[in-house]
DNA sequence: GGGGAGATTATCT
DNA sequence: GATAATCTCCCCG
């Protein structure tokens, strides 16, 4: 699956899924994304379903721009749109580059969870306000396709209280840096 | 290792 | 005024 704007003009299921195990850097720091959440605009879920406002903006732009948004008004999180309305947000990464940066950044040493969750991931990677609405496809971001096919699992998404339910969170099968384990089949 | 409280603020009702 | 796509710390056992 080759990375250009083209894989991000579609359904954010798929592209949820088909990010896993592909690379993501920030200023050359960051690694393989283990973890992925997708948000539709029917979605009750999602910070689109009522529409365009200020905060979600990016996520009715251009397809593969970042939506970055402040959660719990403490956390940034990481979102990549797909077709407008919609986005993945990404939950966590296999921590590859810039290890010491992020370790700075984080203030811990635990490789396990330094990028295991949106709002740690963000931390680590030094994302805020300013990155909201920038091109993936323009520093300071780069991605990377995966290597190898990587196995996916599924399960209901994490931290939402609409739609709970509905399977729409994506991870690399059995790695030890998910934000969570899945769910047993 | 797991449950629960508290942190902290932009956004929307 | 309530809510939120979260995280850390503290307590328990």
């Amino acid at each position: 699956m080759t990375l250009t704007p083209a894989f991000f003009a579609r359904d954010p299921l798929g592209v949820a899924h088909d990010l896993i195990g592909a690379e993501i850097l920030v200023d050359g720091v960051g690694g393989t994304i283990a973890e992925t959440e997708a948000y539709r605009t029917d979605d009750p879920a999602s910070h689109s379903f009522r529409g365009p406002t200020l905060r979600n903006r990016a996520m009715f732009g251009e397809p593969g721009h970042a939506y970055v948004y402040l959660s719990y008004g403490m956390h940034w999180c990481l979102n990549f749109v797909c077709l407008p309305g919609s986005a993945v947000l990404i939950r966590a990464l296999v921590p590859e580059h810039g290890l010491e940066r992020m370790v700075e950044r984080r203030g811990l040493e635990d490789r396990r969870r330094l990028c295991a969750g949106p709002g740690r991931l963000a931390q680590a990677l030094g994302l805020d306000k300013s990155h909201d609405g920038l091109s993936l496809f323009a520093p300071p971001f780069e991605l990377k396709e995966a290597g190898t096919v990587p196995m996916v699992a599924a399960g209901p998404r994490i931290g939402i209280t609409k739609a709970a339910d509905w399977p729409w969170r994506f991870g690399l099968k059995d790695s030890p840096y998910l934000s969570k384990p899945f769910p047993r089949p």
